[in-house]
DNA sequence: TTAATAGTAGACCAAGCGGTCTGTTTAAAC
DNA sequence: GTTTAAACAGACCGCTTGGTCTACTATTAA
């Protein structure tokens, strides 16, 4: 095989796998060799492509979580339909693939916020920019939806943005913890509760 | 001084030595020397006490968590005045202590329960017995303010309750991230929006 | 005063960690 | 085919971890 093939090849497996282990266990909780073992691979040919362990999460947030983030939770909200619609519908969907237990990509955000919080300023940069950039397009959506009439003008697009993340990562927190889908369903009918609030009044004019 | 007395103190430091560790650092990051030279303390001190680390921790939850969770979360919101107010009151002053940076035992439970998901069961059935106190009273005073005409009694009590709950933790842990002050009193701001769409509405009768 | 025991100190241990280093295999370049 | 460098293997190192063990000290009961 072509050696530059090869070499991405093996990063993209470590990564992959990196991913998985550092979401499950956590990432001070997952050693490299955990996730040598998972591959057949050895120390050798980790170092060899990666400086260190944190190089080597960086490089898994700068790769995979900022991409799955806006395949996620960011493009499924743009277009110029109803903005609320448009978001419900994306945390419906988000929240089922957690359901099933799969990556998901908001909540992997708050795990490691809450895991380096005070430890390791670099990485909580690299975090808090990912989740810049999940604010910033909701703030934008939210936005949109006021001038297309979808949502109500008097309303703080910024301080939506913030009530809605802390919320999606809360909800996800409390998922883990028992009745994921029970959970689920109850919040998203509390959501959809508050949009109503927030929404244009009908015809008032 | 007396024998027993003794003994209750020493372990009464190490518990709060070592829930402040625990909390800053993460269980699992937080070896128990740390907590030994904080208090200047040995190996042999702690062993005399306590079983092992995972015992260690387990009586932290049981008799810090538990009673700080009471006097911070539930007995404020007990009451027969407005259920959504008196919840309002408590979420400020509970966000308005993490803004300050000290203990806050509603965002500890949800940063050991994303630590110790999956890898310790017994832990997180002792996270869960909390957090279900926390909901039970939610749900009831939630109940209460229906009966007492403050909230529209269409509204699903369980589901207002995992609603809050989720947002408290997912905000707790935004506010770690960045602007703590400034997404305090946004979030507190949609909070009484989605207050104001669960209260009863008045004489329609 | 003495015997017994709770409390404490700290050397020690095996296991696991991130990271280094040397050697071997593999594949592209000539 | 030979050379060269990338890809990989795995022994090894220094350090930290949770936990044990033996010895010393302070306190209480007799």
């Amino acid at each position: 095989m072509d050696k530059n093939l090869k070499r991405m090849a093996t990063m993209q497996r470590l990564q992959v796998t990196g991913l998985e282990l550092f979401y499950r266990n956590g990432y001070y909780n997952t050693s490299i060799d955990d996730i040598l073992k998972e591959l057949s691979l050895s120390k050798g040919a980790f170092y060899h492509h990666f400086d260190s362990k944190e190089d080597f999460f960086v490089q898994i947030i700068q790769n995979l979580v900022v991409r799955k983030m806006y395949t996620m939770l960011i493009e499924p909200i743009e277009g110029h339909e109803n903005s609320l619609e448009l978001i419900t519908n994306c945390f419906e969907n988000a929240l089922e693939t957690a359901v099933h237990n799969e990556l998901d990509f908001g909540f992997i955000l708050g795990n490691f916020i809450s895991e380096f919080n005070g430890k390791n300023p670099m990485i909580m940069k690299h975090l808090s920019d990912i989740l810049k950039i999940w604010e910033v397009n909701l703030v934008s959506v939210i936005q949109k939806g006021k001038f297309n009439g979808y949502i109500d003008r008097h309303v703080d697009s910024e301080g939506v943005a913030v009530f809605l993340i802390s919320s999606y990562m809360g909800i996800r927190t409390f998922m883990v913890e028992n009745t994921p889908s029970a959970r689920k369903y109850r919040f998203m009918i509390q959501l959809r509760q508050y949009f109503k609030s927030i929404a244009a009044k009908k015809e008032i004019v």
